[in-house]
DNA sequence: TGAATAAAGCAAACTCTTTGCGTTTGTCAT
DNA sequence: ATGACAAACGCAAAGAGTTTGCTTTATTCA
C-alpha cells in the first residue's frame, strides 16, 4: 500500500491531494488523534472516503504524510556567523516546534508510518541542513567537524531526547552536544 | 485508552493476558504486521474480541504492549574486562537483534504506540543498562564518562540511525561511536 | 464462606474498509 | 484541435472490524 507518487499530477488529482490535506489539518486543530477518522476526512475534503483509501491506503499513511511536510522547515536557516551558533539557532527552533503538542504529535504520526521510506525522507531534512551548516562554516574559514559526527553528536541526542525523553530535550542540553561536538576534534581533526 | 495495570493480577486475568500475547507473538511469524487483525488474535488465544478491546484499547497497543517485552534483553549483559569492550560486546548484539526483521518490526510497533510512557520505559532498558556498565567500570577503577555521556554518545547514534538509516546503523560504526565517546573526556573529565 | 466487584463472555448495533463498476478527466499521439 | 487511452474519482453494496449494554464468571477481602 505504497503512497502513490502523483502519477499524474495535473489538475483533479492534485486538488484532492490538497483538499484532504488541508482537511487533515483543520480537523487535527480539533480533534484528538485518535478521533480522527477517514470518513470524517472524507467529508470535509469533499471527496469519498474510498479516495482516500485508495490513494493513502490507510489513516495512519495520510496523517504521517501531512505531518512530514508540516517538519520541513520552508525557510533557510539563519546565519549567525559561526557554525556553533548556527546550529544552536536551528537546534533551538527545532527543540521549540518538536517539544509542543502539535510537533509531538507530528513525530508520532510519523514514526508510526510503515513507510520507512518517508521516515527516512524525514530525516534527510536535518542531513541535508547539517550539510548546509558544514559547507557554510567552511567557506566561513572554520574548521568543522565532517557532517556525521554533527549528526551523530547533535542531532541524533536531540531526536532521541524528543522521541524518548521529551523533558530532556531542552535548550540547555543542546547546547552541551554542540560543544561537545565542536571542542572534540579541536585538537586533532584527523581520522582516518 | 490506556492499558490498565493488573488491579486484579490472580488467576484468569493473567492467563488471558499471556494467551493473548502467545497468540501475537504466533501469529507475528506468520503474517505481516497489516494482516494481524484483533478478531484473529483473540480467536487463536481463545478469549472474545471485547476482551482485547477493553483490555488494550486497540491492536497498535496490543502489538506494543508485546514488542516491548521482546526488546528487554533479560540476560546481563557481558563482561568483558573494559568499558569499551561492554559497550562495545552489548551494542553488537543490540544492533544485531534491531537489524533483522522482527526486531525492526518491533521498533515500529513500539513507536507507533500512542502510549509514550511505553516508549519511555522502552529506552529505560538501554539507559539502566549503561548504568550499570557505568559502575561497573568504576569498581574496576576505570574513569568511565557520565552515563548521559554515553546515551548521548553511543545510545543515540545508534537508536537514529535504528530509526532513520538502517544502512549506517552498523558494527563498524559502533565501533567508532565509543571511540569518541570514551576518548573526548580523557584529558579532563570535569564539566561543571 | 459470602459479599463486592473486576474482568470476561456474548451478541447486536455501529462504523470503518474494501471492492466492483460506471463516469469523469488529465495525458499523449495524431 | 481531436480522439483514444488510462488514471483517478464517485457511488453503493458487501465485508470486516469495533463498540457497547448486559450477563456470567471468578478473584479479592473481610
Amino acid at each position: 500500500m505504497a503512497i502513490k507518487e502523483a502519477v499524474r499530477p495535473g489538475g483533479r488529482s492534485a486538488r484532492v491531494q490538497e483538499a484532504v490535506h488541508q482537511a487533515v489539518r483543520e480537523l487535527q486543530a480539533v480533534k484528538t488523534r485518535d478521533e480522527l477518522t477517514v470518513p470524517q476526512i472524507a467529508e470535509r475534503a469533499g471527496v469519498t472516503p474510498s479516495t482516500i483509501y485508495r490513494r493513502w491506503g490507510n489513516l495512519s499513511e495520510l496523517v504521517a504524510d501531512v505531518s512530514v511536510e508540516r517538519m520541513r522547515s520552508d525557510d533557510d536557516p539563519a546565519d549567525t556567523g559561526t557554525l556553533a551558533g548556527d546550529l544552536l539557532a536551528w537546534g533551538q527552533q527545532y527543540l521549540e516546534e518538536m517539544v509542543s503538542v502539535p510537533g509531538q504529535r507530528a513525530l508520532n504520526d510519523v514514526m508510526a508510518s510503515a513507510d520507512s521510506e518517508r521516515r527516512e525522507r524525514c530525516c534527510r531534512y536535518s542531513e541535508s541542513l547539517m550539510e548546509a551548516l558544514h559547507d557554510r562554516a567552511i567557506s566561513r574559514g572554520e574548521t568543522p567537524p565532517p557532517v556525521r559526527r554533527l549528526i551523530d553528536g547533535v542531532v541524533a541526542p536531540m531526536t532521541y531526547r524528543l522521541l524518548y525523553d521529551r523533558d530532556s530535550a531542552t535548550a540547555h542540553n543542546l547546547q552541551r552536544w554542540i560543544d561537545c561536538t565542536l571542542k572534540e576534534g579541536e585538537s586533532g581533526v584527523a581520522s582516518h
